[in-house]
DNA sequence: TTGTACGCGTTATCAA
DNA sequence: TTGATAACGCGTACAA
């Protein structure tokens, strides 16, 4: 492997110079700068990554952390998050870290800090109480959440999950469908609540609250939602809202198989659509948001935020309200 | 940021004697050693991945080679790889490093192997005339392929895909299924050359051949799929044997709108099994694989590898046949 | 058993 | 504009 040594000693000019052609920074003659880059181009030289990072304190990495999820429908929205931020870190001469944790254990982020081995750290989910937040505040690294925080002065991006909500939920009340039943997952993520804030405020801005029977939260697998399925279909709600596509699709599998018609018996919308909800001979309606988007900005933010840029502390994305069938 | 002069200087001995206490290389007194751990436990220090990257020339990270698929279907697969492999490293102290790439262009790689910021490979898709093989072979990096290579000398894990197609047919055939249809799609990739040779031989070993009109390769989109199915509805095959859950899924769809009920009208079969079958009212016959372990052996063989171990150069997992209704 | 000193490959500071 | 040289933090051969 070629070191700068060596391309100095074969262009006859010192090492530095050869640095300096190659970074930009520094003074140096145009001519010489230009003959360096041409022997580069023909004979190739790559800096050796952690030389660079010693010299530099900089390891042009970033460490993106998903949570640990198994279930199909859950899997698109980090993966495709993934994507998009390595798409705009390859873009950017980073690489991208992928740090898989529960959402208890911060000591996996904790090592890579201490090790220095990223420059920064994206967050794709956060909860209520968030572990990690405190950590990354009290290292001092540059980091972004995916969602929203509590906490003063994280920078935090995401889709406007409150927003769409509340648009939806009054879509859905002005057709008076009036009675719509809450299926919530667990509490502690913050997209759910944000989601859950939209729906309330909907009925606010009606002059009306929900009806507390028709809120069901911590669904947080098959059974709890069966019941609540039940429970609701009992109570003669208008609609499930469902607080996200996990919980809309296994809706969506109960009500089929009791043979309750949708819409015409029960109307169904969801607060998050995945290509999950495809598989229903019924279209359903649903909230959109730009997941690439989501991940490509974040990604932007954090590189601004690592090169010292000012940046926006709070980024919401927009969303589209999606009318179909289902809520006819 | 404490370094392991400061660790020397506070204990009164020498950046070496620290060095040996926490690498365990090299003689070192027990006490001394015991007195430097303590330390380090109660004081905190973290070596800088950095500069032992560059004294060792040995980074601890690996990369993981992921292709840029979009379907829900085709994202679990290597999602969970992903996982496994994380944990496995994560397990080894080893972090990943997750470079997303179309199969064409090998050049994000070679950057990687070039300015030396990992220490192995792994490529979760291998194709025919795979163009990332003879570049990390040319190389000399460490590497390995979840999938088979038609390359000598290639470390590749692999659950036994022609063996599970090959038994899987062969059950179909013994069950007087004779007229099985084939449904292929991109035979650039290596799996599905694999299933393709599995089917055939299992055909073989009954002493037959399948009907060249029965298979249909190169379903590389819903609208192909469509074709085949309508072909093959009206060719009368017995069953549908699909390559893959992306189009078992689409082949379902079309039957179900087409009111052709399964097993009763058609009989259908997967070669891969994931949870998006389950969406159907009807229990699917497919093949089944352990990808965590799979993920998993992967990662711990090119481990192995880096560590100068012998490694097998092919390593076969295991797989379950399971038979449902839609083949009754 | 322990310490000294050099090398790893780059960047950056300071002279020239 | 260029070049020598000192960091950057760690491992290790060699000397003590």
């Amino acid at each position: 492997m070629k070191t700068i040594q060596d391309v100095a000693k074969e262009l006859g000019v010192s090492t530095s110079t050869v640095s300096r052609a190659i970074s930009g920074k520094g003074r140096i003659g145009k001519e010489t700068r230009e003959r360096v880059l041409k022997y580069i181009e023909e004979n190739g030289y790559y800096p050796n990554a952690a030389a660079q990072s010693l010299a530099q304190s900089k390891t042009n990495n970033i460490a993106i952390i998903l949570p640990e999820v198994d279930t199909l429908v859950e899997m698109p929205f980090f993966h495709t998050c993934m994507y998009a931020v390595e798409e705009m870190a390859q873009a950017n001469d980073y690489d991208i870290l992928v740090v898989i944790t529960s959402g208890k254990d911060p000591r996996p982020l904790e090592r890579l800090i201490l090790n220095r081995k990223v420059d920064g750290m994206i967050l794709t989910r956060t909860y209520e109480n968030d572990c990690f937040v405190p950590l990354l505040l009290e290292k001092k690294i540059p980091f972004v959440t995916i969602g929203q925080t509590e906490k003063e002065g994280v920078v935090q991006i995401d889709s406007d999950n409150a927003g769409a909500c509340m648009e939806l939920t009054s879509v859905l009340l002005s057709k008076r469908i009036g009675r719509i039943a809450y299926l919530g997952g667990s509490m502690e993520q913050m997209v759910n609540k944000c989601r859950y804030k939209g729906y309330l405020e909907a009925y606010r801005q009606f002059g009306k609250e929900p009806e507390s029977g028709l809120i069901c939260m911590n669904l947080v697998n098959k059974v709890l939602i069966g019941k609540a399925v039940e429970e609701l279909v009992k109570k003669k709600a208008d609609c499930m809202l469902c607080q996200d596509d996990f919980i809309c699709d296994e809706v969506l599998h109960i009500l089929a198989s009791e043979n309750i018609k949708v819409p015409e018996d029960m109307r169904v919308a969801s607060c998050h659509y995945s290509r999950i909800l495809d598989n229903y001979p019924i279209m359903i309606t649903s909230l959109k948001f730009d997941i690439m988007q989501l991940g490509r900005t974040a990604c932007k933010i954090l590189l601004d935020m690592i090169d010292g840029k000012e940046v926006p502390e709070k980024t919401l994305l927009d969303y589209e309200v999606i009318l179909k069938e289902s809520t006819k």
